[in-house]
DNA sequence: AAGTTAGGTGTACGCCGTACACTTGTCAAG
DNA sequence: CTTGACAAGTGTACGGCGTACACCTAACTT
């Protein structure tokens, strides 16, 4: 039958290989050079062959996020509400770093597949599962945000690699900072706190993963204290 | 002189007009309708002319940003730090909803540009003032990221306009809801407590303006909390 | 009067997503 | 064994995009 011939004809394409090569692409090459037709040479074949397993390219990144989500470990059982979605979030927050491409293509996604759903339905189960009513765990997913999918908004991100001070000579730079320190004398104060290298005021000098758990524990502690003193909305 | 021609001969361009009918025409028109061509167009000139007053595209919507950025009020002296930066947030947030096309331009912008830096460095100086340290306000202002701005990732948006459901018959959102509740049980039952009617189970039914404030004001009570006990970093 | 230059033009290139009509290789039914 | 259907891959083409580059022209400087 013709589930058994496509098995055994190496060089066909289905919508899971279409899938894992994009993602493959993406991850190596960036998610601005993954294009239908960059995709469809990648894969030996005519641009327009993909069309016949994805229906267009949102559909494609679509697929990709699922994919991702497919390797967010499941809820931790066992521990108490604060554990497991922390756990969780950091799970997911691995998942992204893995695929860097995840972030811009989550943020641009506007229709949620069920696959999307699912993961945030989870999410609320921790919330009610942890004693939280239905109401805060609703307020509180806001508040989590992007954060569920283990990312924020970077504040100082670098471009890419960041080997670009490599290049520029170190009295250039001490220049540079100096001239900003005029400028913004509030960030050239943090930047010195951190940075102990005068030269990387922006961009690196930044630990992600611990700026990412300082934020993602104040708003935990937070969420514990609301739920401990039974908070309910004063709001219409 | 030059400077006196230019602005007596009408049909000239320069940088404002050229930044000023872009964000006339995203505003308009959407952010996915502002392109070189079209923005041309509107301008009664063709298209290479544009690049006689910005680089290119890059630096068109850098200065989009900038231009929206101008809305925001300055922090309003003599308050708490607390109420100066919230109220700055809330500010941002006016000029950000007035703006939709700047949430996802901003989110885009990877190389800061001076205004930039300009709005971060004075929300620095606001924690600063406030007596923070420049460490826990580095800390804080990851924390706040993108909140900074008075964005949140939005956790369910609506694609556009929102008057979708007019179109579907009432019965078919019931059924839907039915299908939905025994998918995502949890988002179902969130759903059913704030909206009134069961069938904008997503996308309608949420206050963002509420949202956005409990998670801003919840975030700014950790900060002062974390302020108040002398927070200082055990991170290496 | 001559030369410089800033600002607007026209053409063209290489990308993009994808509509649509086509071939082809595989199978089930007659 | 033929036939006809159908799924999968192909080829061509269209309208969009950002922008490089050569050009024209009108204004200002000297």
């Amino acid at each position: 039958m013709t589930q058994q011939r496509e098995e055994t004809r190496r060089a066909s394409l289905n919508r899971g290989r279409v899938l894992a090569a994009a993602v493959a692409l993406a991850d190596d090459a960036g998610i601005e050079s993954l294009s239908m037709r960059r995709l469809a040479q990648e894969l030996g074949v005519v641009p327009m062959a993909l069309y016949k397993h994805v229906a267009n390219k949102e559909e494609l990144l679509d697929g990709m996020v699922e994919a991702m989500i497919g390797e967010i470990d499941p809820p931790a059982g066992g521990a108490d509400w604060k554990n497991t979605v922390r756990l969780r979030v950091l799970s997911a927050r691995q998942a992204l770093l893995r695929h860097p491409w995840a972030r811009p293509v989550l943020e641009s996604r506007t229709n949620k597949t069920p696959t999307v759903l699912g993961y945030m339905d989870s999410f609320a189960g921790m919330f009610l599962a942890g004693g939280f009513s239905a109401d805060l765990t609703h307020h509180v997913m806001h508040a989590l945000g992007s954060r569920m999918w283990g990312f924020t908004q970077e504040l100082f991100d670098s471009p890419d690699g960041g080997t670009v001070e490599a290049v520029v000579p170190a009295e250039a730079q001490a220049a540079m900072f100096r001239q900003m320190a005029e400028q913004f004398p509030n960030i050239a104060a943090i930047a010195t706190t951190t940075a102990h290298d005068e030269g990387s005021v922006v961009g690196t000098g930044c630990d992600d993963q611990f700026e990412f758990e300082f934020a993602l524990d104040l708003l935990l502690d937070g969420f514990e204290r609301l739920s401990r003193q039974g908070w309910t909305s004063n709001h219409a």
